[in-house]
DNA sequence: GACTGAAAAATTGTATACAATCTGCTCATC
DNA sequence: GATGAGCAGATTGTATACAATTTTTCAGTC
């Protein structure tokens, strides 16, 4: 068994190649809310029929990440304010969560640290460089490695479908721009992690949602920013 | 716009009652840990093609209900004693903070509990009919509705696919047989909900969720009653 | 009788064909 | 020029065809 013999051993693979793609352009903002993704345009894009374009919209469909909409296709969602608050309090509850078993689990596991470090530094990086939706991404994969440091895979599965869900409403009604205060919040965030200081952590880990909230409008009064949504109308942007 | 015009119509409909047929299956253990789920019989039997089965199968598999092996087919899920726990560790920050969110829109919602009370009669109808599925079944639905109460849609979804998780768990590890106090606990509660008394409400959901994990032996000893897990072969039982 | 291996049957995985529906355009009508 | 009916093209939704893979069957051998 030294290769995959045939185009089928890979479908496992090629799916989730398809879907961390489309995952990743949602964390990044490269695809934004309301966009059309159009199965013919993705399929061609990445060479399968629309069978698997197909499967995998369904998966982000699932995941709240995409609408579909009957006879009309998949759109990327557009969470209203509703939405986001909900989304909002699970995620809060959910890092809490999280935080605390890792925190549990520190000297357990005290090696697989070295990603986060990776990832703080990376965000350290691409912050200097001013690639945004780098930035963006690696800040959206470090709640999802603390989540998978939790040892407990269905919070992380659910946390998986609440990190591009905040990236969208953060694209729709983020008002003032963030520092990247972001990152050190990580960084003391993952030292009081390593003492298993689950108090502490959790503290911190309040204060980062906290500090993303802060930075949304979330308000329903009339100057809304996002209008479309007041007019319940559709943003079609062409998809791909 | 009087009825569907054509049978597309009714698509989502359809999708929705074969999930549900399948889902009330696994809750009333109708459905074995393990039992394969083999795409053409499904197909037979609710008239539909592999297709809509596929998509089926895929959003079960997706909730960890079912798990697809490649080449194989699906698989109703066994989660093993380390799923389990994680799981039934999920399910109580999540019943927890439900329970949480529905006292406090408690004054707000008071006409929703009727379906509760609802809930807990029919309990108590099949409880006394001996129709164990049945009231396996309720039991799972009153934690959905009160989920549906805590008007968090995130968090309703997430405990939708661990409650048939659960049952699953009870499938495979329980020990002791539940007496019906399951009834009178999930009343008590409903009562503290009703006053909008959090505390006391999270205490008494503590409790209950105590008594289920007391009836389970998830200890990994040698006499444990899981043999097909502990010599890891599928339990390969006939699907429908 | 147990074991091996090859052919046959059954089943899954993907692509494609076709039907239903929606969208957008043209053009007649006012 | 605005309005609306109706046709053409584009797109989705489902079934089916076909290829890849697994499972079963059944000789043949020891």
């Amino acid at each position: 068994m030294v290769e995959p013999k045939s185009t089928r051993q890979k479908s496992k693979t090629q799916d989730q190649h398809i879907y961390e793609e489309i995952f990743d352009a949602i964390l990044e903002q490269r695809l934004w809310p309301g966009t059309r993704l159009k199965e013919e345009s993705l399929g061609e894009i990445f060479g399968v029929s629309r069978t698997i374009i197909r499967r995998t919209l369904s998966r982000l469909a699932h995941e709240r990440v995409a609408v579909f909409e009957p006879n009309r296709g998949a759109f990327v969602a557009e969470p209203d304010v509703s939405d986001a608050r909900q989304i909002l309090d699970a995620r809060r509850l959910m890092e809490l969560a999280i935080v605390e078993r890792v925190a549990e689990r520190a000297s357990s596991i005290k090696d697989e640290f070295k990603k986060l470090y990776d990832l703080i530094e990376q965000e350290h990086k691409s912050s200097a460089a001013a690639d945004k939706g780098t930035a963006i991404r690696l800040s959206g994969e470090f709640h999802l490695e603390l989540a998978r440091l939790s040892g407990n895979k269905p919070l992380e599965g659910f946390l998986h479908s609440l990190v591009p869900q905040t990236s969208l409403i953060i694209a729709l009604y983020q008002a003032k721009e963030g520092s990247r205060c972001a990152i050190d919040e990580h960084s003391r965030l993952l030292d009081a992690l390593k003492l298993g200081d689950a108090e502490e952590a959790k503290r911190l880990m309040g204060e980062h949602l906290d500090h993303i909230e802060e930075r949304l409008a979330l308000d329903e009064s009339p100057g809304n920013r996002n209008l479309a949504k007041v007019f319940g109308r559709r943003t079609e942007k062409a998809g791909a």
